[in-house]
DNA sequence: TAGTGGTCTAGACCACTCA
DNA sequence: GAGTGGTCTAGACCACTAT
């Protein structure tokens, strides 16, 4: 790795912040005075600058300069867990119960999380993880059947739900809010945890240009723990 | 935003992912082919698909071309919550309060994400975070007092530990957990929290080239969650 | 208005890896 | 060996914004 290289410049200019050369808050020289310094181009500047400004270490405004942002570690990133892979990882083996599936009335936070009429029917399904047979999550699920008709038809005994739909559907948007919970009866059965105990919770909603397609929790079982990807 | 530019690229191409036009899996034209297509420099096809290669939608591999990935929505960018900017945000009032501060030896498992020996003692530090003078999370901190000896004698009830630290500290990595678990007699007693509620967990632990400074737990008050930023 | 970052281009070379 | 992505360069123009 060369020292003009987008990394090598990175290092050396995360090297400059950790010892203080520049300061929290500080500004530091323009694009076009490190290049130079530097002799490189200024893209490669640029890029390397950028790239730490991703990660929350610099604030970069154009005419106002860069600066050492006060608060480090700001951002981190998440890989988002895929149960299966997660599972296989640690070399135990993968397996998933369905436990049920109806078309039925959601409530009303379930409603408007996916966009529904009142008295308007979705398909709540719930699912078990397992790895090595032992409860490794419990899945929550409600899905749009407007968007995804064949969803009361589909073999989910042999796939998953989540895998289904991944083959089923084209391809969707989505976001991820993470949270604790206390588990509720089924929960804690299903999962053989403690009644009441705390559980990791990833709640995850994806939809099309023309609707929701899923609102899905995923409960881990006790102890489960996520750790940012650097 | 002009349809060749970086932006414009990367929706285009989202639109024919979406479409279906891509398939989940298949492999996309090259860059030197998309590049003729939408007669624009290679590079802007490459940042364009970079970006979308690091929000998990593409794999990219030399030689071996780039792919729809199969499982969209796997990666998530973190804001790390700063409470003081969390609280002031809602337009609350902030407030903390300093539950406690002493030099003492810690468990093992504290020792170890601090990098301590056995016998070797380190400041433990409690702090409540008030919005609008209600519990809003509460703080389990050790400080390797080693690497910031000033600990014990800063102004902790003036400002809070972790705004000392920033200020005092000039720089550190730092790596961060997220997880679930229930309130001990402590911690629902200072969040007024229901004895065993599930509290989001948030920890940190932050270190320099030559040692660990501080770990610390984050217990969010009950109902708190954390959105994925995109 | 001037200085800074944001971005595009055209060309080049390299590194990886599949066949 | 050949095709693909990874990256650097030098130059250019633009957009924003602090002063």
């Amino acid at each position: 790795m060369s020292v003009t290289s987008r990394h090598g410049l990175r290092q050396t200019f995360l090297g400059r912040i950790h010892s203080g050369e520049w300061a929290l808050g500080a500004l530091i020289p323009s694009e076009a005075r490190l290049a130079d310094e530097y002799d490189c181009a200024r893209t490669t500047v640029n890029r390397a600058l950028q790239s730490l400004a991703d990660e929350g270490l610099l604030i970069r405004k154009r005419k106002g300069g860069t600066r050492v942002c006060q608060t480090p570690v700001r951002k981190a990133k998440i890989d988002i867990p895929i149960i299966r892979e997660q599972v296989t990882e640690t070399g135990a083996k993968y397996s998933h119960r369905l436990v049920s599936r109806e078309l039925t009335e959601p409530n009303s936070s379930v409603r408007q999380q996916l966009g529904l009429s009142p008295k308007q029917k979705a398909v709540h399904i719930k699912t078990l993880y397992l790895a090595n047979e032992r409860p490794y999550a419990f899945e929550d699920r409600w899905v749009n059947p407007a968007m995804v008709p064949k969803i009361m038809d589909a073999p989910l005994s042999e796939i998953s739900v989540n895998e289904w739909l991944v083959k089923t559907v084209p391809f969707s948007n989505g976001d991820v809010v993470f949270s604790a919970a206390n588990a509720n009866p089924e929960i804690s059965t299903q999962l053989k945890a403690k009644v009441a105990a705390a559980l990791f919770v990833v709640q995850r909603r994806t939809w099309m240009d023309n609707g929701f397609i899923t609102s899905v929790k995923v409960f881990y079982h006790e102890g489960y723990n996520l750790k940012s990807a650097l």
